[in-house]
DNA sequence: GGCTGATACGCTACAATATAGCGATCGAGG
DNA sequence: CCTCGATCGCTATATTGTAGCGTATCAGCC
């Protein structure tokens, strides 16, 4: 199966398709209801594997023929980071399809710079390393944010600082 | 010295002091010009050891007589961030005074959510982990944001979910 | 001292992000 | 059908952050 994480080049219509598929399976689970909006909402995050704003969002969601206003957005939002099902990327103030939903968790992000792409990866020794430091400083800790913004591996090789073209 | 990361009870009006003092050394060397107003605000997001919004200094700044607007606040924390005398903490949209402003870097956060209080740490291991993850995925790292949301020393022990006296 | 260019600042207006609150609607269960 | 709670549409407002422009201030130089 392909790897949602990447960025690379890749029939990304996959991606959003096995993205609902597998909400739809845990929402069924847990007895959360999946509704139409949410679903809709969950499919306009998943357009790219770029970070996306509430208001980007929203202005998506008008061009259907329905009416939309911020807190419809917010509150689809809301349920989905709930489920686990989207992360919140707070250095950017936008919102991004979960590559792993079934297990929920605070997820660690590589942000390039260039050309946008987030990248979330679950690496143990981060989380280790994390958890050791904080029970030094006797910190109990909750949601952890983790958000390293820098050039991905296309961007940074070859010609260095030259984004490459992607769909915006 | 006493340690200017610590929540614990302390003579704050010395990290105040302190900060000050070595903001002033810091930008004397690099030839950078710590104005009256930069360093006012520099000041009053050393009030304490919890991030303060921009708005928030906004709105200690008019007190003194002087008027403010947004740009006067945001240009100075602007310049204060260059210098690494300040850090944003980005799932707070606030800001907090760096603990060792000599070698600008990227900061470790602990985010107490029942007192408030940030402690900044400067954990190797973590640095370390991340460098890693971030080579194995090709991924060329520059700034990082670690922020961890939990309970701190203090709230965290004894009662449990009770947060202690403080002022704000 | 006085000139000059660059930096810093005051100020108005505005942009972008997020929430409060209220009534209407929908949907599961009795 | 009826009821209750969850969901949604909608208006208004709160919070956070920038653009742009003219003035003031400062360092370096004549
Ligand atoms: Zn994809
Ligand atoms: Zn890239
Ligand atoms: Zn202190
Ligand atoms: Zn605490």
């Amino acid at each position: 199966m392909p790897d949602r994480r990447s960025a690379d080049d890749h029939d990304h219509a996959t991606c959003i398709e096995d993205a609902l598929a597998e909400a739809e399976t845990i929402c069924a689970e847990r007895g959360a209801r999946l509704t139409e909006l949410r679903r809709r909402v969950l499919e306009l995050v998943w357009t790219s594997h770029e970070p996306v704003g509430a208001y980007d969002i929203l202005s998506r969601l008008g061009g259907d023929g329905r009416r939309a206003a911020p807190p419809t957005v917010y509150r689809a939002l809301e349920f989905l980071l709930e489920q686990g099902l989207v992360h919140r990327i707070e250095s950017l103030n936008a919102f991004i399809g979960c590559a792993s939903p079934k297990a929920p968790h605070s997820g660690q992000f590589l942000l390039c710079t260039a050309c946008g792409t987030a990248t979330e990866i679950a690496d143990a020794g981060i989380q280790a390393a994390l958890v050791k430091a904080a029970g030094l400083a006797g910190f109990r800790p909750g949601h952890v944010t983790i958000e390293v913004k820098g050039l991905c591996r296309r961007c940074a090789g070859g010609a260095a600082a030259e984004p490459h073209a992607h769909a915006h």
